[in-house]
DNA sequence: ATAATATATGAACAATAATTCATATGAGAG
DNA sequence: CTCTCATATGAATTATTGTTCATATATTAT
């Protein structure tokens, strides 16, 4: 994908470069990090979290909730479970799942923050 | 999208529902909140939004640094700017983009807190 | 065993979105 | 005005992703 076409002139200073690029983590770290707020960039999974605040709850009463199928949940769950943002539980024939990270709030009051102005 | 199947129980008190029912942002509040976090979701941005966490930047010199070409870089300002993360300021030929939100750092340092477990 | 219920999952399809390519716009120099 | 450089943008292409559908697994009850 890249090109190595170039503008004349650099027009910021060559130490600013290198501050910017020694203040840069890994591009594995910034691509996780684009995935994890991929996961919060769906309406689904932002709903299944917002319900996972309150309370944990099984598959199937998300499902009912949100006013979509099973599967789709179910989906959507087994994403947020790679992430490691939630976390289950099994009772009998029934799996409750509940947010396995104390961030998962952080993030979302930060962004609640941003589009409430 | 919905069906109306159903569990045959409610695995959860109807006290907990009605709870999170209440909870639960507006609809297009939370479409938005998903919207916002869908920026985040994508390498190219994070890298920008990182780079001009540092310092304010031209397109060109963005281009560079990340390794991508001017169009690529530029589509994604647009982007940015849609939704208020960007501002920019013209100096001539140039067009110098920075951060125009507080809560891109707290969300940002957030998401790397949780990848950092 | 079989039946019923809750959940998980693979594959296909539909919808989105990122990048490229070609070109347009805007600004300064001559 | 013309030329050049920096940036923006529309359209086409590719890649990615969410949902559906059909079916599999797991648990409990009979």
């Amino acid at each position: 994908m890249p090109t190595d076409e170039r503008c004349e002139y650099i027009h910021v200073h060559e130490e600013i470069v290198s501050r910017v690029r020694e203040a840069m983590p890994e591009d594995e770290d910034l691509f996780d990090l684009a995935e994890l707020f991929k996961i919060f960039g769906d309406s689904t999974r932002i709903k299944i979290l917002y319900v996972l605040l309150e309370s944990e709850m099984c598959v199937c009463d998300l499902a009912q909730l949100l006013g979509m199928t099973q599967s789709a949940i179910s989906h959507q769950l087994q994403v947020l479970k790679k992430s490691k943002l939630v976390k289950y539980r099994r009772d009998g024939k029934t799996v409750f799942y509940s947010l396995s990270d104390a961030h998962v709030r952080t993030i979302i009051d930060q962004g609640m923050e941003h589009i409430a102005e």
